[in-house]
DNA sequence: ATGAAAGCGCTAACAA
DNA sequence: TTGTTAGCGCTTTCAT
């Protein structure tokens, strides 16, 4: 099978010890560079790469990051990915991707495995189903460092990276109030994510500034932040078939965006004259759509870089650190109708 | 800092070597029950976890496939991996993805490390700018399992999914011919790619149904699968300005697709009336777009579980293995306009 | 039924 | 400057 050269087998092909070999590939002052001349050609010849299994079980590091999304067609997430990558390749680690398709369950088996497989620190955006975090803070209490990006926990004390989603649910929620709409839903991932409690504060904040009261009615929550397009159709459906029905959604989320738009297509409700939709979206595609879908934009590349720059500094940190950042990155409105 | 408990921790807390611990939880039959009984509840206790990293350089396998795909963000390969990771989790192998966003240097790099972390196989989607697979194939002459899905390389003999991609393209030249047009011109990647070259035989065998003559300026490449806009950009303005402008184009990849459309747009060209667009494409959105695009989709899904599956076959195989499967899927042709 | 020891590939302390 | 040895966590002979 696929035997990759060892040390010792350098070594014995050149007549000399492992560690002499390992002290020329390693290149340390105590060693002739004629020894070191002789070993390296031959490294260089037969292409000799060390075992990083066996690197890892000695130093107790790996070089490489677990990244916890829930899907990587998100193109929010695709793009926090490609950030983090910039970043992780610059400074030697590997990325470990993995997704949760917004489950629980599958979150604690994927974080257990990256523990398990000795990942040096962890970048971490919570399932929708996830309000227990119990699985991370075990880790985390334990020393593995990690950053959480976009939907953070609430009570594990690290860096956290976010947008600000209050002021870009403020602003869209503004935007649809300014252009004449006073009946505005919105729709929503599971409520317990930082992200859903935080962009709902943003839209009721803006019904406020109007002295609009907020009705529980127009809030529909998807626990799976739509990724069942039942959830999502049912929720509009409910919201349509209200007596006092809306004017304008405000939509909390990439794959809900979309899918919103795809339930009004699907029952012939004309976007923007029937209903206007607003809504959290890095899809870079939006222009092209047949129903104009203002979108609020949210920093993915930028805070996936920042993200990981700060994860790395936790993990090359010679001291425990005490002090943690949370860094929220303004979004950016974008308007299509 | 992180310090998980090992077999030592174990031994030590109760009383017994190692080695007792270790046939304790692996469950010999050389071992007393009751030593068993308190091991087991012991670990279970403490949460123990074997560490893989010792375990890999002990069994010399990791229990991990490496990816590499162009991007995740390309429906056609989220779509895939999801059906990777389907079977992978359950035949206990975790994924690694890896991206190359069509870049031949990172394809090397990335299978570099992909290779010497030690995965027990790779699932190879080529770059665009790949044309040089020597350095898949020294890996795979010395024993790495490969399996090569979508962009496979010609001379590496092994098992190979991809979808009918002649068939597929001659089914969407057809579908433009039968509706009327008859300049219809070709958008493609990079000219080595498998899946350009069948996608292109596609486009003119249909054309030669027809008795219309395939023209070369009416052939136009984007080297990177029109990952730079300008790439896609350039080769349609340079077709729109011939002065026997085409009618139709018929798009050989998912981003080409959409990047089509955009330029298209931006440059307030029609479609389907000036110009009818059919290409390759997963998106899932292409009904929301406001030009009808008509789409060959691919079974990504069953691809990636296809390869997956003979992947795993060739990395249990006791015996080294001969006989290589190219198993060739059937595309769907989607019409919306 | 249990323990001691070797070995997977590598580095580093210790000898020479 | 080079070699010998121990040890990272685990499994697996080989003794006991």
């Amino acid at each position: 099978m696929f035997e990759p050269t060892t040390l010792k087998d350098i070594a014995k092909a050149l007549g000399l010890s492992t560690s002499t070999v390992s002290r020329a590939l390693r290149d340390t002052h105590e060693i002739s560079s004629e020894t070191k001349k002789i070993v390296l050609e031959y490294a260089q010849k037969i292409n000799y790469r060390p075992n990083p299994i066996a690197l890892s079980l000695k130093e107790r590091r790996t070089k490489s990051i677990g990244v916890l999304v829930s899907e990587v067609a998100n193109h929010y997430f695709s793009q926090a990915i490609g950030g983090i990558e910039s970043i992780a390749y610059d400074r030697g680690y590997h990325v470990i991707i993995t997704q949760t398709h917004e489950s629980y369950e599958r979150e604690k088996i994927n974080i257990q495995h990256l523990a398990s497989r000795g990942v040096d620190g962890l970048l971490v955006s919570l399932s929708a189903e996830t309000s227990d975090t119990s699985h991370l803070s075990l880790l985390h209490d334990r020393g593995l460092p990690m950053v959480f990006f976009d939907r953070v926990a609430k009570d594990i004390e690290t860096h956290k990276i976010s947008a600000n989603n209050e002021q870009g649910a403020y602003d869209a929620t503004i935007q649809l109030l300014e252009s004449g709409r006073r009946k505005i839903a919105h729709l929503t991932s599971s409520n317990h994510l930082s992200i859903s409690i935080e962009r709902l504060a943003g839209y009721t904040a803006a019904l406020q500034k109007y002295g609009i009261p907020v009705q529980e009615e127009y809030i529909k929550y998807c626990p799976h932040g739509g990724m069942f397009p039942e959830e999502t159709e049912q929720a509009i459906q409910e919201l349509m078939s209200l007596k006092d029905k809306p004017d304008a959604i405000f939509v909390a989320g990439d794959r809900l965006s979309i899918g919103c738009i795809t339930v009004m297509k699907k029952f012939n409700i004309s976007v923007p004259e029937e209903i206007s939709i607003s809504g959290f979206s890095n899809s870079d595609v939006l222009d092209l759509f047949n129903s104009p879908l203002n979108s609020v934009r949210q920093p993915a590349y930028e805070m996936g870089r920042l993200a990981t720059e700060m994860l790395i500094k936790l993990i090359e940190s010679k001291y425990p650190v005490t002090e943690f950042e949370n860094r929220v990155l303004d979004t950016e409105l974008v308007i299509r109708s």
